[in-house]
DNA sequence: TTTTCACTTTAGAATCATTATAAACTAAAA
DNA sequence: TTTTAGTTTATAATGATTCTAAAGTGAAAA
């Protein structure tokens, strides 16, 4: 992802590209693959690089500019953190509770053959797939 | 559910049949069809009889317990508050969450004709399906 | 019957992720 | 240069959950 895109994706989210907030997003989207994550694995890195620290509001509020903007979605993980994901395409996961890891299953590699009626005056938004895992 | 299976349900679980525990467990499992809660509402509806109010810590350990002894079920639903569900079978849900709605699928009614392989060394636990609602 | 004692209940404190607040800061526009 | 809208930040508040420690309960022992 170029800087270019960057901008682009914290312009679209309302957002000014101010040097936290490219910091945020160079992290979040400058990477080949995407990835999951939490606030506060989010927070630890920028602890760790002692040439930035941003404050965990700051996260926070970027974070979910970008959720709101559609540039991240949530994933609902058991446990009290939330998890993101930088992946915002219709697809699945694998979670290992070991671990507490989630791995992307491509929307195409789950086949559904049935399922029911959504209940009446309701329609289908989308569906989700967890397969959990075990040793 | 006859008294009989309460006073089994609490064995089973670990607990002595104290006054507060059947109450609760009378709540939970008397009943005709499973049902999902969270303990903000158990405590409401605990509150709103004024013949017996139970201590919020005497509600947590109690469907800890249960959870614990396999007689309640998680379900992890996007919000802060934990889902619990009486129906501890292999099923799946609709999530409806214009109203936080949990409506249960029987595990035969949804039929997953693909999914990929487990992660090298795991093994698939089970599966379970979410379709989320909209009107 | 009285005492003992392990188990319970309970109110309130603590925890922890998240959200809100409000003061100081920044930079574009006037 | 001044204004102003937007931003960052430290800190406080919130809310679900868990912890704690003191008081209560009741079955069995003495
Ligand atoms: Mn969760
Ligand atoms: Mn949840
Ligand atoms: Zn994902
Ligand atoms: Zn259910």
């Amino acid at each position: 992802m170029k800087k270019i895109d960057i901008l682009k994706k914290l312009r679209s989210s309302g957002l000014r590209p101010t040097k936290q907030r490219v910091e945020i997003a160079r992290f979040l989207f400058e990477r080949e693959k995407t990835f999951h994550f939490t606030v506060e694995s989010l927070n630890k890195f920028f602890e760790k690089k002692t040439t930035s620290k941003i404050a965990l509001a700051t996260i926070y509020n970027t974070v979910h500019a970008f959720k709101n903007a559609g540039h991240l979605s949530e994933v609902e993980v058991r446990g009290k953190k939330t998890y993101f994901d930088t992946n915002v395409s219709n697809h699945h996961h694998f979670y290992d509770s070991d671990t507490s890891e989630l791995i992307d299953i491509d929307a195409n590699d789950v086949i559904i053959q049935k399922i029911p009626k959504a209940p009446n005056g309701k329609k289908i938004k989308n569906i989700e797939v967890f397969i959990n895992l075990k040793n």
